[in-house]
DNA sequence: GAGTAAGTTTACTGATGGGTAAGATTACGT
DNA sequence: ACGTAATCTTACCCATCAGTAAACTTACTC
């Protein structure tokens, strides 16, 4: 676009500009609708270039997939890998997870709303970043009550579960964020936090929340796990 | 498939076989991938039938979505609807969720992950369905911890937050319950509340989260809300 | 300033699948 | 019976793309 007649450019650097479009296309169309030619002319680029560097259209969605994966999930260690404790950790992740979410809207959409209607290679892919989020969230969980729960253990079906628990509610909280631009990611968290960690470590702790009346089901009262009453 | 001649059937009940395979297909291939034909193969009819009846593709995937939609609003809202305490209504409204999207696989998968890729009308649609349940937990966390919570009042906003919170949560619980089929929908929604509610009740009740260590900003620590801090 | 490899394009094909025109068949009321 | 309205089908059109063949052009090397 700056200058009328389109330079060449070297294929690591194209490459990139073909990803840079094809992102914003994905995210605005999704995966189906969007046209590698329409990717291409916003590129500054014919169709065949995309086919010669990527393959494919599908070739081309996964390298959008892995690299936008790759960043969203380096925010978060990057953030979470410091020193400091688990909880802290945490909460530090979480605070990078949505500042890039409200930073990069696009590769978020690519990367949460595209899972079905698609390949094997595809799918699978999104589940293993997904896998990936899920293992470090629980991976933190499961150490910072182990810290803070004091006797109490937290097997791994548990801390799953808690993970699951935090990464929905962020997945949601985004559009939460959409309607509401004054709000900081870490003002976000914050109040995710004060939901779910304070209701753990107090369930740890023996309060526990009861059913007002138990609807049907009396099944006997034992074998109770740690998190669930 | 009962009868060798395929007998005729009238409109109404045909139209709702359509929708019945329409939303199996969607669900398996997702919207674009999924051909008319092969719906109206699977309904046991030709192509014009579809078209006859639900005028175009996306008329026939915004009836399943309508129909799907309208089923699970009704199952949750069937569910809490019956006298008792908003904190009853809400574990019985998460008890029924729980309960029909395992029942129902393939109604959640095109409800819940077809949203972006699609025409206007139809993201729209299913914004609205989101937006419906969202205001309906919303509004049972609001009322149940004005009742529970004594002095603190929860302002609309921090009500939809905690719904977007549960919302997200119920969505990502759903594929922590495909890989734990023992758990009944009773189980997972008592944890849930075990997280949150509890989490909820202390921090009203004074009981605040703070980030181990501010990471930057030092903004005067005033202006706090409810349960933010 | 040839030679060549990397970068790039024009111009096609082939399939898929949404959508429709025109007409055939069955049920049903009178 | 017989007309008629609802149900249903065959056979087609055609726009849209994913993907490709073949050739052209720029830049860099020796």
């Amino acid at each position: 676009m700056s200058d009328k007649r389109r330079r060449r450019v070297p294929r690591q650097v194209r490459e990139q500009q073909i990803i840079d479009m094809a992102v914003q296309v994905f995210a605005k169309r999704g995966y189906h609708p969007a046209s590698v030619d329409e990717i291409a002319e916003m590129a500054g680029i014919s169709k065949p270039m995309v086919y010669l560097y990527l393959d494919s259209k599908e070739g081309l969605f996964l390298a959008c997939l892995r690299r936008e994966a790759e960043r969203l999930v380096a925010a978060f260690q990057g953030a979470a890998r410091g020193v400091g404790s688990p909880e802290m950790r945490l909460w530090a992740g979480l605070s990078a997870f949505f500042a890039y979410v409200t930073e990069h809207r696009d590769s978020w959409v690519v990367l949460h709303r595209q899972a079905s209607e698609l390949s094997e290679a595809i799918t699978e892919e999104v589940a293993r970043a997904r896998r990936a989020v899920m293992a470090e969230v629980a991976g933190l969980v499961r150490d910072g009550l182990a810290e803070a729960g004091g006797s109490a253990r937290l097997g791994d079906e548990e801390a799953d579960f808690v993970a699951h628990v935090l990464v929905g509610a962020a997945d949601s909280l985004t559009d939460w964020m959409e309607r509401h631009p004054g709000e900081t990611p870490e003002r976000v968290t914050r109040r995710l936090m004060n939901m779910v960690w304070v209701g753990m470590r107090n369930v740890l702790g023996g309060e526990l929340w009861e059913p007002p009346e138990p609807p049907r089901a009396p099944e006997a009262p034992s074998d109770e796990g740690s998190v669930e009453g």
